[in-house]
DNA sequence: AGCGGAACCTGTCGGC
DNA sequence: TGCCGACAGGTTCCGC
């Protein structure tokens, strides 16, 4: 589901709601999302924190925690969070209920069951986030540094710009819309990219990204904000989910193909 | 290095 | 109407 700017639209929703709060119950009503953490264990990790933070890298959402740790969360395709007053009953796909100190709860609802919650202690104990790339949003992602990374790589762009290794927090959907406003297709080798493209691809990436933000993320389906308020980038997108439409630039069907079993679209004619 | 395939789990949609 | 397969915004592991 989430991708960078859907995760960036939580976290700013989340942050007012949450910080300052210190959690004093939480009820787990499956705990596939935990990992190797059984319930109690999570339950008696987070009894007693204090909410500090709300912040996110890559696709992965952390709550910063006093007087020690962190939660960490990857919302993955489904996942979802709420905050409310306490509700009677766990909705059908209410996983985890963390009890704060005002009264509220935090809800974590999750459909499909692939979202992670973990707590650890500090930061590089996550061994998900060690691997993470360049946030695209972050000072560090140049137009220097993305040349560079593109490196040697054959990849095809639409497989490298998803490779979470080497940039943090892009999806199917933002990959597909930043390489048609850079004009590049999605099969081209990576290191096959020239200077003038890298600039483009480098310029559409903080783009898209940042309008998206702007826009709340986008809601094709699943997707929701805090309390199932819906994201309006969807409203934007020119290429996500529009095969055989006409390219918006130059009226040619856009196509849909597999690529690593995943759906690519893209216009074949102006990106190339 | 890079790719295809499968797996995790649940819901929805389109075709027959 | 009903069943069945394909597909879904993500990640990871395995084998070639």
């Amino acid at each position: 589901m989430p991708e960078l700017p859907e995760v960036e639209t939580i976290v700013r929703e989340l942050r007012p709601m949450v910080t300052g709060r210190t959690v004093v119950d939480v009820a787990v009503f499956r705990a596939d999302a935990l990992g190797s953490l059984g319930p109690d264990e999570f339950r008696a990790a987070l009894c007693g924190k204090r909410i500090l933070n709300v912040t996110r890298r890559g696709k992965f959402l952390i709550f910063e925690l006093s007087p020690a740790g962190y939660l960490i969360c990857h919302l993955r395709m489904t996942g979802k969070f709420a905050v409310t007053t306490a509700p009677a009953r766990p909705e059908r796909h209410h996983r985890v209920w963390f009890h704060l100190d005002d009264g509220s709860v935090m809800i974590f609802q999750d459909m499909r069951c692939f979202g992670t919650l973990a707590v650890v202690e500090r930061l590089p104990d996550a061994p998900s986030l060690a691997k993470l790339g360049m946030d695209p949003l972050s000072r560090g992602f140049s137009l220097k540094w993305l040349a560079g990374a593109l490196g040697r790589s054959k990849s095809p762009l639409k497989h490298w710009l998803m490779d979470q290794t080497k940039i943090a927090g892009l999806g199917n959907i933002y990959t597909a819309e930043i390489l048609f406003r850079a004009g590049l297709s999605p099969l081209r080798p990576a290191c096959q990219v020239g200077d003038e493209e890298t600039a483009q691809l480098h310029r559409a990436t903080r783009e898209v990204l940042r309008r998206a933000i702007r826009k709340n993320g986008t809601t094709i389906s699943d997707f929701r904000r805090v309390d199932e308020k819906t994201g309006e980038f969807q409203n934007f997108l020119r290429v996500y989910g529009k095969e055989r439409e006409p390219c918006l630039s130059c009226h040619t069907p856009i196509a849909k193909i597999r690529q690593q079993q995943r759906s690519t679209f893209y216009c074949p004619s102006c990106q190339t």
